[in-house]
DNA sequence: GTGGTCTAGACCACG
DNA sequence: GTGGTCTAGACCACC
C-alpha cells in the first residue's frame, strides 16, 4: 500500500494518511475485508510516530470507514453510509472548483477533469 | 458584501473567510479594482477579531488575488494566474470527489453536482 | 446456546461473549448448576480465539457467577452477590440514560424503554 | 468544574473525562455557550497530560456536543442530535441493567433508581 | 504478535 | 493567551 506524505501540503500529517486511505477505499483498491497495514509498520513506513498512524486509523474508524480490533489489527469495513449531509459534501466541492475557476480553466475543461478524477475513483469499484 | 462564519465549520474562521471571498471574486460578484471593506469594519460586521480578517486578506494577497496598499484598503486585484500546480488543484477536487464516492453517490449525480455547482460560480461570471 | 459477536462493537471480544452470558444467567435462559460449552466448543463456534473465550470465561468467574473446574468444565453458580457496589452499578447506568436525554429522549420515554428492556430481561427469571 | 477521576475505573482517563463532561452537558450544568475550561488548565486540575483532556475535548466535539475554536477555546454547543441509532443506545442500557439484576435488585427497586438518576440528570434541564 | 493509552515536552497555528 | 500536532518512549490490553 503506497501513501506519499507531503511535508508542504498543510493538512495535519495525520489527515493525510487518514484521506489517502479514504481514497484507497472509495476507489476500491482497498476492498472491504482488506487488513491495513499494522500501525507500527506503516509509521516505520512512512518515518512518523505509531500515534500519527494510530490517530489516522481512529479517525478512519470513527467514519466506519474500517474496524481495528485490539491485537488483531485493521480490517476495511463493509460498505456504510455515514451521516454526513450532502450540503457537507457539496461546501467542499464547491471550494475546490472555486480554485480551478480562478486559476482560469474554462466550464468545459473542469468537468473533463472530473470525470476524469472520478474515473480513478471508480474504475476498480464494483 | 456578504460573508457568512459558519462556527459548525472546522475550518479556521481566517480561511472560511478568505474563501468566501475567493468565491465571489471567481463569481464575479467582486469585479477586478472593486475595494474590499476596511479590516476593521467587517472584523467588527462578523463579529470576529480583527488579526482574523487581516490574516484572510493577507491570503488572498499572497494568492494574488486581491492588493493591499498600506493607507488605501485592499483591492481586488486583475485577472492573474497564481503558483499553483494542476496537481494541487487536482488534490482537494479528487478528496471532494471520495466523499461523494463513499456516500454512495454515483457517477452521473455526482457529474451534475458539479455541473450544479459550477453554474452558481460561473453564472455571473464574464 | 448462542452467542453473537458484532464486529462493528468496539468493546473487546471477550467482554461482548462475558456480557452476552451475563445476560443469559440474569434472565434465567441459564440455571444454576447448567454447564457452559468447553472452551474451545465455543471459541470454534464464534471463530474466535481460545485465549478470547478462556479470558471471557476467568472474567465470569472473578465475578462469582461460574465456577470453573480444571478437567470438568464450568458451571453456572447459584445466586450470590459478587462485589460491586451500588455506586458502581449507577455509575454505567448513568451512562447510558446520559446518551438518551443527549439524544432528545424525555423522561417517560426513557422510563417506558427501561421497563421495556427489565422485561426482557426478567421475564423468564423466578 | 468538577470532574472525577478514578483509576479503578478501567475506562481510558479521556474516557472518563469526555463522559463527565457529556453528563454535565446532559444535565445542563453545562449550558449551550458556556466554556469550557482551557485544555492546559483541566489537564493541570486533574494532575494528567495535556494531551489527554485534548483527545476528550476532539471526542465530544466530534460527537457534536462543544464547538472547539483554535485560539478561543471550547463552547458547549447548542443542541443537536448526533447520528446513533437507538439499538446502539438500547445495548449500553441492557448491559447497565443486567447487573443490577444479577445484583439480585428487584423489578421496581431498579425503577425507582432509574427515576432517581434521571431525576438527577433532567432537573436542570429546560 | 497486534493496537491503546499516557507522558513530557517541543513547536506551530489561531485570535 | 488559546488549541493542534508531533515525537520518543513507556507500559498496558488483547488475541
Amino acid at each position: 500500500m503506497y501513501i506519499a506524505i507531503d511535508e508542504n501540503d498543510r493538512r495535519p500529517i495525520y489527515v493525510q494518511v487518514a484521506d489517502e486511505i479514504r481514497q484507497l477505499i472509495a476507489s476500491g483498491a482497498l476492498q472491504a475485508g482488506t487488513a491495513l497495514p499494522p500501525v507500527r509498520q506503516l509509521a516505520g513506513d512512512l518515518g512518523v510516530n505509531l500515534n500519527t498512524i494510530a490517530t489516522a486509523y481512529r479517525e478512519l474508524q470513527d467514519a466506519g470507514l474500517i474496524n481495528i480490533r485490539h491485537g488483531s489489527g485493521a480490517i476495511v469495513a463493509s460498505n456504510r453510509s455515514a451521516g454526513v449531509t450532502e450540503e457537507d459534501l457539496r461546501k467542499s466541492l464547491r471550494n475546490a472548483l472555486t480554485h480551478f475557476t480562478l486559476a482560469g480553466f474554462k466550464r468545459a475543461e473542469i468537468m473533463n477533469i472530473v470525470s476524469d478524477e472520478l474515473r480513478g475513483l471508480l474504475q476498480k469499484k464494483s
